[in-house]
DNA sequence: CTGAAAGCGCTTACAG
DNA sequence: CTGAAAGCGCTTACAG
């Protein structure tokens, strides 16, 4: 009730220690809850904390005792619902650990992400969990092994040296691609987007190498725009031009999703007329008409499998490096069909 | 180059000041861009640091100056791509002022909500941006204003004793519901879902009032399941059984897109066997086909707004409680067409 | 513009 | 189990 003056005069430790009438020391073994004190005087302590309405002071714990409970996310979109799994799926099991995420976002800038990390760092986080953006090169990790800062990275990795958490893209690329070939689709493209980095080129050397190992041709990977709306807009480079193809895997829902916005447009009917495979299957895959196939990326247990690298480490610094690479796996449905090779027409939807 | 040892004796701000042979509060008055310093002790103090590889140390700071340059966010939700666009513009806000966000998720429930903010109090945070759980009482600004922690309440908002940054959710509606009534429909239902709270009552009474200020009946309100999968098994409570209407307005985007499959799997064309107006506007409207019309609510500007109050706050403790309220904008697409009253029949799309 | 000193609120050995 | 003391790294008056 000292809500009075409550700005001037807080409450202290030393407050506490004396109106329970022990010493600092006690009180604060008590907040820390150690087992050296008696339940009698733990209880004592409790209700003067209770009754001054005590306010644990974690700035002065963590200066004493070095680590902040606190850590660094840092994220290089916030829009994409992908990344938003993954943030959900971090924050849980940090939350869980009693501590507290400061989030940041990239915007996959390299010289902004240098900014940021470099403020985290005089913050005093604990650890950092970092997604990084393209262009960074591996000498961010070393650097940050001089800093003596502990890192994740997650979904895309600069270095072997750090733990990762990430997902094997190279099977879902060959699920995907397999799928297509068994519907007896032979002309398959690969639409791609964005920003390169490991994940990207994980992603294009999976696809070319299940091309290949089912004696297909590779190299139809088409660029598509960034934005939604334009996306939709590129769709007729898969449907006209020298290179028609019959199925594109792409590179991620988004551009699944705007494809087959375009495909309507263009009066092509997903899942009977051409097959589309997404990758991530975030939750639009199920609402989309007709239902997107999808291979899942399973972000949240990404998220969660990252922070329990960090919290491993922070644990153990001189644990060696551990990769926790995640296997996606095919959901099929609608947007994906036969194929019929005899007469190169369109045959009914299977899914 | 100390990377030997730094762990131990960590480069402290006495260190750069003897370097520099400064004393330590002239490198303070450096570190903090004091203008009383010339720039020739500026420039060797900055020399010192940078040689000796010198790093902030905030945690210090705060503990002495009673500030952190940290905010607390609490989000009832990260999945819902609305908050994640709202965390967005917060982000950017906070960290153009040199501050960092903590990020925590309530889950939209109060108990947890209440753990969450003690725990941000004891890190020190300077204020909170908070979107209250669902069944937050008016008690906890109260207690917020106790604690002396500045908050500014967004979307949603239990006390009028505070800062709020939200949405005219009654103009929202009106221009839903007028849109609706201009193409003829007079059958509007209102599809609602989720936690109740102030956005949700704003929501139905903004409904109501337009629906009754066209002498239309506004009590076809109808309650549908959360996951996107149920809400579109549930698309025949519109189209079947006493109640038909041509037309429903949405409660936010998800519903839109939810009862859009569910109509396409009823063999209903949106835009033109039924209109479909949804609320938010978020990416996933312009790339739904049919396009969705729907009542864009600009969430990413809201989080700024948001964000700058806080700011002005914490510069200005004294203010009155403000209100931010952002007029939100019908965007007109495909799935909201004319309905012919004469036969009451159905009409090709006019959108 | 600079120096010496006190203090933010806690934790950590170190004796008892 | 408890007390007295030192110290984490900074900022803030206060004299000069």
């Amino acid at each position: 009730m000292l809500s009075e003056g409550r700005k001037k005069s807080r409450v202290t430790l030393l407050d506490v220690a004396r109106h329970a009438s022990v010493s600092r020391a006690t009180a604060s073994l008590v907040i820390r809850k150690s087992p050296l004190v008696s339940t009698e005087t733990r209880a004592k302590v409790e209700a003067a904390m209770e009754e001054l309405g005590y306010v644990y002071n974690m700035g002065a714990a963590r200066l004493r005792a070095d680590r902040s409970l606190t850590i660094g996310v840092v994220i290089p979109n916030l829009v994409n619902p992908f990344f938003t799994e993954l943030l959900a799926g971090i924050e849980t099991v940090i939350d869980a650990a009693g501590m507290v995420v400061i989030l940041v976002n990239s915007g996959d800038i390299a010289t902004r992400q240098e900014t940021l990390l470099t403020r985290m760092r005089e913050h005093g986080v604990d650890g950092i969990i970092l997604c990084p953006a393209a262009e960074t090169g591996p000498l961010l990790v070393e650097r940050m092994v001089e800093w003596d800062l502990p890192l994740v990275q997650v979904l895309r990795r600069v270095s072997d040296d750090c733990d990762y958490a990430g997902v094997d893209y190279a099977y879902g690329m060959r699920q995907a691609v397999n799928h297509l070939a068994e519907l007896g689709h032979r002309d398959i493209a690969f639409a791609v987007h964005g920003p390169v980095h490991s994940a990207y080129q994980e992603r294009i050397d999976g696809f070319c190498e299940a091309m290949q190992a089912r004696g297909l041709d590779p190299d139809n990977i088409i660029r598509v725009p960034n934005q939604i709306a334009a996306i939709a807009a590129a769709a007729d480079l898969f449907t006209s031009g020298s290179r028609r193809s019959s199925a594109v895997v792409c590179f991620n829902d988004v551009v699944a999703l705007g494809l087959s916005a375009g495909f309507y447009d263009l009066g092509i009917t997903i899942g009977h007329d051409f097959s589309l495979v997404g990758f991530d299957d975030v939750a639009d895959a199920e609402a989309m008409r007709p239902r997107l196939t999808s291979v899942a990326t399973f972000p949240v247990a990404i998220g969660e499998g990252a922070a329990r690298l960090l919290l491993d480490r922070l644990a153990q610094p001189d644990l060696a490096p551990r990769k926790l690479v995640k296997a996606p796996q095919l959901h099929v449905r609608q947007s994906s069909a036969h194929w019929n090779k005899g007469d190169g027409g369109r045959v009914k939807n299977a899914g």
